[in-house]
DNA sequence: TTTATTTCCTATCGGAATACTAGGATTTGA
DNA sequence: TCAAATCCTAGTATTCCGATAGGAAATAAA
């Protein structure tokens, strides 16, 4: 399905607010720094990530952002969708290739197709929230950690 | 899950194709006209066709391609997965890349969720076969005809 | 009030992939 | 022999993606 690292980068970086999450805002620069993302384009993600709701952002030194919902309410869907666009929302195209292809015969039964594999794919990524995901991770960590006990 | 215009192509030829099926081999040049595909380019995605084992070809004049099995034994996941390469197989990355992100905390959860949605997306277009769209594609037609006559 | 720090805005760029386009070699029936 | 096909290979135009860059605007701290 092709998820952009701009997606990959925000979860990371929600994923990462919520751990770092003190009443104090986190610079996108620290956030670089753990996740090892490129800062200025981490910047960039995290503006789309305000625009989109998902987090507030503090101007000026002393600054940064700030996780404006709870982890629970935000699903993979929400946040891929919102940074890669909707989720192959049959191609939007122009007006003359819609006139050649667009409702031709057979493209008019794979629409169908392409629609079913959206809902699928929609179903998996609307089923995990951030909230999982980070116990998911968590839960990985601790069996990490028993490992280097035994 | 961004499938190109190649695949969809080798769709529209497969059953177009099947439509055209005497015994006698179909040209590029035709298959192209009816589904207003680029000839040249048409060409090509039915070598990959041929190469993949979905077609055969007849070299010379009054060539052209058969196809070489039945419709209900090629399903939408054999063509795109022939066509657009394995459907999105955890991106292929550099060595250097890998050990920066690949295996990473987050990442690693993710790569869980990005399987499940490949899972999900296989088995939706596992399920359709080029028969069953060809029969969807008949009714459609069938009732547009009724339409017509009531 | 100045300065350092941080977000915000916009532009650009290099590389890769896509969708073609093109030239011509090869095969083969008429 | 010739015309009609497929086959092979290369080039090209456009688009997207990840990243870089310059600097404006805001703001806390000095």
């Amino acid at each position: 399905m092709k998820v952009s690292l701009k997606a990959k980068y925000a979860i990371m970086a929600a994923l990462d607010l919520a751990s770092n999450n003190g009443t104090s805002p986190v610079q996108a620069k620290s956030i670089a720094r753990r996740q090892t993302i490129p800062t200025r384009f981490l910047e960039q993600v995290l503006n789309a990530m305000k625009k989109a709701g998902f987090v507030e952002s503090v101007r000026g030194a002393q600054g940064g952002y700030l996780l404006s919902r709870p982890l629970s309410d935000i699903s993979l869907a929400d946040l891929v969708e919102a940074l890669d666009g909707p989720l192959s929302p049959e191609p939007r195209r122009s007006m003359s290739a819609r006139r050649a292809h667009g409702q031709s015969k057979p493209e008019l039964v794979l629409a169908n197709v392409w629609e079913q594999v959206r809902q699928a794919e929609l179903g998996v990524l609307s089923a995990v929230t951030l909230k999982e995901l980070a116990e998911r991770y968590a839960r990985l960590d601790q069996e990490r950690t028993l490992m280097y006990h035994i």
